[in-house]
RNA sequence: GCGGAAGUAGCUCAAUUGGUAGAGCUCCAGCCUUCCAAGCUGGAGGUUGCGGGUUCGAGACCCGUCUUCCGCUCCA
């Protein structure tokens, strides 16, 4: 494509615009940031890819099921999983750099450069006491080699050193002077007390090098309500900021209502909510999206290869999509999150480059542990093989159906140059199209809308198919092109004596004419979602 | 939240130093009957994002506000 990525992101917007895939929240009250809504294309879409992730996962694995659980849920769920801790970020600029910073983070490092000074001061001292300075070859030469009795009576005690030093003391007692004031700061809620600190450690800014900040604001991450319809009385609950969680309150309600044997697996769609600080790209990072989450039950010990399995199960998935195998690729996360022993993405190459797309976690017994913590209820499995219980381990896949309508709507959209004219289409795989096939009279008369009307009568009961009567055929072909109709079907008056039918196909315009009692066995491979799936 | 750009009909865009808001496509009703957009006739559609100000007069100038895009920042 010819055209600059940031103009194609462009065009991917207000084709989806025109077309009825995805219109802005609210739209004639000017919008609301970072919400959109799918339109009659776009929701015909947006199920097609949730049916293939639910089918592919739920159907395809015996010992995979899926739930529904609420938005909802007791606010202790957010206190174990550690949302409440780590969703609430106290944030401050330095009004010099425009550059923003976690107050705590800024603090953290702070400590750390202390830290380093003491690390330092053990390090001079160890060179000093033990009379050996290994980063000086010269006097390492010069000496003979230490016997292994003066090694030891002259050996540096760092226990002592670090106990006893006045200077690492005093370091030392900052450290925990600093500690104990934010983390009071913290639990009051105290954001001045918090600058405060900033500004009393003489904190600058690492691109600056100003002490210019602005006041410390928190950002809660978690969209709250209230439950109770007295407002005395009111509780405040979350909306959902990811539908794990879901999973693992009910884990042993499915595990003893379906019979489940590790290793298993529960899935679920679902909205969840989240109050992003900056939400931006369209429909790539929303506050209310979608997620299509799997979280993998197996028994300790053996995460590591069920995660491997996931890993390339899910890749091989969104390649089944035929949009092209370079535009995926794995990034593999090295700073893991407080969960995780093992994480990794699998990116997608949007208009505005590769972003993650799904996240395959090796989430351990964390929240298993955590819920039982919280819970104090017993959250384990008993094994019969190892005959003794315990709480399983997790591996999570976690796909934002959004971002993957983005992905599969952004790839499958083409300009293409014609002899003298372009044509736009949208080359959808055809079982996630929002219609299988379009019916045209080839002229709106002599009995040849009657006959195209019976023709969609005949084929609505097994697919969602469009009727178009209106301009000529070539532009009817156009139209459905621009929405990604994989079949054109046209009755003209040839029909009309032998039964037969133009087929016209999107990606290649080229055409052909087959019996109209073929139509529905032509069809049903290539537009099923079971073509699909027979391919993983 | 900060900085930059933008917002005119469903879509793409015009409108001279401030002087009556326009075109093409789309849409609707007909004509024509055509297998790959752009044939003919007629019609609908806008309080120029919103609110204020300057002016005899504002789509244009000024202020505020909302939204979008780009960059910074963050991302389980």
């Amino acid at each position: 494509m010819s055209v600059k990525p940031e103009e194609f992101f462009k065009h991917v917007i207000s084709h989806s615009k025109e077309y009825g895939f995805i219109f802005q929240s609210s739209e004639i009250y000017d919008g609301l940031s970072a919400v959109y809504d799918y339109g009659q294309l776009g929701a015909e879409l947006k199920k097609n890819i949730r049916d293939y992730w639910w089918k592919a996962m739920v159907q395809l694995h015996e010992n995979i099921v899926g739930i529904d659980a609420a938005i909802f849920m007791h606010p202790t769920t957010w206190k174990a999983s550690g949302h409440v801790d780590a969703f609430n970020d106290p944030l401050i600029d330095n009004k010099d750099s425009k550059k923003r910073y976690r107050a705590d983070v800024l603090i953290e490092d702070h400590v750390a450069k202390i830290e380093d000074k003491i690390e330092k001061e053990v390090e001079k001292a160890r060179k000093k006491y033990s009379g050996i300075d290994s980063s000086n070859p010269k006097e390492k030469d010069s000496k003979r080699l230490l016997t292994k009795e003066e090694v030891s009576y002259i050996k540096f005690d760092e226990q002592l050193f670090r106990s006893t030093n006045a200077r690492v003391l005093e370091y030392q007692k900052k450290i925990e002077d600093i500690n104990n004031r934010f983390k009071t700061a913290l639990n009051d809620n105290n954001l001045e007390e918090v600058k405060q600190i900033i500004v009393d450690l003489e904190i600058v800014c690492p691109i600056s090098g100003s002490r210019n900040w602005t006041e410390v604001r928190q950002f809660n991450l978690m969209f709250s309500t209230s439950m109770g319809s007295v407002s005395e009385d009111a509780n405040t609950i979350y909306l959902r900021p990811e539908t794990a969680q879901g999973i693992f309150v009910n884990y042993l309600n499915v595990q003893k209502t379906g019979r489940m044997k590790i290793p298993f697996g529960i899935a679920q769609t679902g909205k969840a909510f989240r109050n992003e600080i900056v939400a931006r790209q369209f429909i790539f990072r929303m506050r209310e999206f979608e997620q299509m989450e799997m979280q993998f039950f197996v028994k300790p010990g053996t995460e590591m290869q069920w995660y491997e399995y996931w890993k390339e199960a899910r890749l091989k998935w969104h390649l089944s999509l035929g949009l092209g195998k370079e535009k995926y690729r794995y990034h593999d996360h090295l700073k893991l999150a407080h969960y995780a022993n093992a994480a990794c993405d699998i990116e997608h190459e949007f208009p505005f480059g590769f972003k993650e797309l799904e996240g395959i976690h090796s989430r351990t017994d964390f929240d298993l542990k955590q819920h039982e913590q919280f819970s104090g209820k017993k959250l384990q499995y008993f094994d019969p093989e190892e005959n003794k219980s315990y709480v399983p381990y997790v591996v999570e896949t976690s796909v934002g159906l959004d971002r993957l309508f983005l992905s599969v709507l952004s790839s499958a959209l083409k300009e293409e140059k014609l002899e003298n004219d372009t044509r736009t289409v949208l080359s959808l795989p055809p079982a996630l199209a929002p219609y299988k096939a379009a019916v045209f009279p080839l002229v709106k008369k002599d009995g040849l809308p009657e006959l195209a009307e019976n023709i969609f009568n005949n084929l609505k009961f097994d697919y969602n198919v469009a009727y178009d009567e209106k301009d000529t055929v070539g532009k009817r072909y156009r139209r459905q092109d621009a929405i990604g109709t994989p079949y054109c079907i046209t009755i003209d008056h040839q029909s009309l004596e032998d039964n037969t039918v133009t087929v016209r196909l999107r990606d290649t315009m080229q055409q052909f004419r087959i019996k109209t009692e073929e139509l529905h066995s032509f069809l049903e491979p290539r537009v099923s979602l079971t073509g699909l799936l027979k391919t993983l």
